[in-house]
DNA sequence: TTTGTGTTTCAAAACGTTTTGAATCGGGTG
DNA sequence: CACCCGATTCAAAACGTTTTGAAACACAAA
C-alpha cells in the first residue's frame, strides 16, 4: 500500500505538502498537485482510513442494531430500507456496522458497540414508546438518528411519517362517504407507530361522534388481516369500512370479504396505508387500492443526511422530518350501502 | 475517554507497562498489574480500537457483501445466519461491516470496501460456479472464507454441506424403497449448491440404470414446488417420489399430491432437504417429512472460525469443512405403489 | 567491592495521517 | 542594499496504541 511518505520521496516533496495537495488546499502550487495527483494515481495511493480516523477522533462508521424476532424473521421492510442506508452512507465515505440484538436488555448491544470505539453515531429504527435505547444514547451523549419517533415533539434528529395523520386522514376520508361503522385493523401496538395509527383514529372517529368498536391490534399477515375481519364481518351490525395497517393485512380482509360474499367497494370499503413495498403492490389489487402512501424507499436517504449532519456538529433539532402520507383514492373505497 | 497515558500518570507508570499489565505480559509485577487493573476500571479505560488497529495493521473487521434479488427480497435464510454470525465475531472482537451489492459487476462492491482499508477480510456466501469474487479476492490475496464452495476441492477455507451426497442420499433411499420414476425439484442452479444438487441427482440415477426424467430447477417458492409436481403428477407414468430442494419447496409437493387424490407416503413419497429453518419445520408436516438435514444455524460459527484462523496466518487448506448431511427417516417416504 | 542474574520498568520508535507554526524563496519596494 | 510580502513548502507534533531494546533495580555469588 502506498503511503503519503512514498509519494512524497518520489518526487522530494514533503507529506504535508502530498497531504495537502491531495486534500484540495488552496496554497500548494497547481504544478506541484498536478504531480502529486499523478504520482498517487500511479502508485495506487489509497488513504489509510484508519490512519486518518486515529487523527481526526472519527471511525467513520455508524451502527445499526437489529432487534430479531423470536421466529428468526425481522422486519419485511428490512432489505430495502438496508439498500438505501449503505448507498447513501457510501456517498459520505461512511460504512454501517451491523449488529444483531439478542438481548434481554435492548441498550445491551448498543453499548458493546460503543465500548469498543468503533461507530459515531447511531441509526435506531422501530422505537416504543419512551424507548430505552433513546434515553441511553442521549445520556451518553452518542449522536443518532432515529426511523419514527418515541413520543412527540423529540429533540432529537428523526425521519417520520405522521402516522396520527395516516389515520385521521383515512377516517375522514371513509366518513365523508357516509361510513358509521369503521374498523381499525392496526398493526403491533408495541412500537409508535401502532400506537399513533390508533390513537389518530380513535381521534378521528370521536370527533365524528362515531364509536371506534372495531379496533384489532397487532395483525401484521395477512391471516391475521383475514380472520379479524372475518370475525368482524360475521357480527351483526358489521363494519362497512376497514383501515388496514398496511397493503398485507388489506389483502387479508379483501379475501374474508370476498368469502362473506360482499363486493367491494359495493358494500365494503378499505383504505391501508401502503409502505409501497415491491411485494404487495396496491395498484394490483382487485379493486385496485385506496391508500395513504409513503413509501418506505424515501427514508434512507434523509435518515442517513440527518445522522451525517449532526455527527458533523449540526444541532439535532435542525434535522427533524415529519412527512406526511398522500392520500390516493382508488377503487376499494365507496359509498357506505343504502341500507344493510 | 481515559488512555493508557492517563493511568500511566496518575500511577507514575509509563505507558509500556500499563500497556503490558493490562495485555497480561508475564514481565509486569503482579502487584503493579493489580493496580493498573483498577485504575483502569476507576478511570472507565477502553482501548482505543482505532490506534491499536493502526499500529497492528488490521482492522478487526470482516466485510460482507449482500447481494439482494430484484424482487428486494434476500434469503430467507439470511437472519438465521446473520445472527451466529455476528456472535461468533463478537467472541473474537471482531465486528461485521456489511454492504448491500446493487451492482452489475459482482466483484466491485468488494473493490470498494477493501479500497478503503476498512475490512481485514470477507465471508462470502451463495458463490456460483467460477465464482468472479473469488478469484478476484484470491487475486488480490485478501482472506477470505466461503459457505459453500464454487468448485470441488477448492483452495480456500470454506464450510460447506456436501450437496452431491444430500441428493445421492435422497435417491438412494428412494430406490431402496423400490422407486423407479424419481424426480427432483431443485433450487437456483445458478449456484453451486443447485447445481451440485442435480449433478448428484443424475449421478445417483445413472448409477442404478434409472432415467431421470423429471428434473426442475429454479423452485425456491411453495409455489413453484405445487406447480411443478402439479405438473408432473398429471402426467401419464408420474414419478412416484420426489426429492425437494427445501421443505418449502416439499410443502407445495405435497399440497399437489393431495389435491390430485394421491396420499403419501402410499402413492407418493417426498424426501426433502431441510435447512432447518424456523419457519417450516419438518416434523410438523403430515405426514412427518423424511429429510436429509443440515442446520443452517451450524454454519455461523465454524465460518467464522475459519476466518479468524486465517487471518492469524493459519494455512488456507486447515480451514476447510464438508458436513454430511443427516439422513433422518420420518412418515413421507414408503414402498413404491405395488401397480400404478 | 565487583560481577552476574533475573525481575521489572522505561524511553523511544513505529503505524499513516492531519494540522500547526515556521522556514524558504523570488520578487518587488523603499 | 535592506526590507517586506505573498506564495509555497517544510519539520514537527499530535492522535493512542504496540513493540523493541535498553536501563534500573535488587539480590546473590565471587
Amino acid at each position: 500500500m502506498a503511503t503519503l511518505k512514498q509519494i512524497g520521496k518520489e518526487l522530494g516533496l514533503s507529506v504535508t505538502t502530498v497531504s495537502r495537495a491531495l486534500n484540495g488546499f488552496p496554497e500548494v502550487n497547481e504544478a506541484t498537485r498536478v504531480k502529486v495527483r499523478e504520482t498517487a494515481e500511479r502508485l495506487g495511493y489509497r488513504p489509510n482510513r484508519i490512519a486518518q480516523r486515529l487523527v481526526t477522533g472519527r471511525s467513520g462508521m455508524v451502527g445499526m442494531i437489529l432487534k430479531i424476532k423470536p421466529d428468526m424473521s425481522a422486519d419485511q421492510t428490512f432489505f430495502q430500507t438496508l439498500t438505501g442506508m449503505t448507498a447513501a452512507l457510501a456517498a459520505h465515505e461512511t460504512d454501517l456496522v451491523l449488529a444483531v440484538d439478542q438481548d434481554a436488555d435492548p441498550v445491551q448491544a448498543y453499548r458493546k458497540l460503543l465500548e469498543r470505539n468503533i461507530v459515531d453515531g447511531f441509526i435506531l429504527n422501530a422505537p416504543v414508546r419512551d424507548d430505552p435505547r433513546i434515553a441511553y444514547l442521549k445520556d451518553q451523549n452518542i449522536p443518532f438518528v432515529l426511523h419514527g419517533r418515541d413520543r412527540d415533539a423529540p429533540d432529537y434528529p428523526f425521519y417520520d411519517i405522521d402516522n396520527h395523520a395516516v389515520s385521521t386522514d383515512a377516517v375522514d376520508l371513509l366518513a365523508n362517504l357516509g361510513h358509521r361503522r369503521i374498523a381499525l385493523i392496526n398493526g403491533e401496538v408495541q412500537y409508535t407507530f401502532g400506537l399513533d395509527r390508533e390513537a389518530g383514529f380513535r381521534q378521528a372517529m370521536a370527533g365524528r361522534d362515531l364509536a371506534p368498536g372495531w379496533i384489532v391490534n397487532d395483525a401484521t399477515l395477512e391471516q391475521q388481516g383475514y380472520q379479524a375481519a372475518l370475525d368482524m364481518l360475521s357480527q351483526a351490525n358489521a363494519p362497512t369500512a376497514f383501515v388496514c395497517f398496511s397493503t398485507l393485512v388489506a389483502a387479508g380482509v379483501m379475501q374474508a370479504a370476498r368469502d362473506k360474499g360482499l363486493s367491494i367497494p359495493k358494500d365494503v370499503s378499505i383504505v391501508a396505508h401502503d409502505d409501497a413495498l415491491p411485494q404487495t403492490r396496491a395498484i394490483e389489487f382487485n379493486p385496485a387500492l385506496t391508500v395513504t402512501r409513503a413509501p418506505l424507499r424515501d427514508a434512507p436517504e434523509p435518515l442517513v443526511n440527518h445522522l451525517i449532519s449532526v455527527l458533523r456538529g449540526a444541532a439535532a433539532t435542525d434535522h427533524q422530518q415529519l412527512v406526511r402520507a398522500e392520500l390516493i383514492l382508488r377503487g376499494s373505497t365507496g359509498p357506505v350501502p343504502s341500507v344493510p
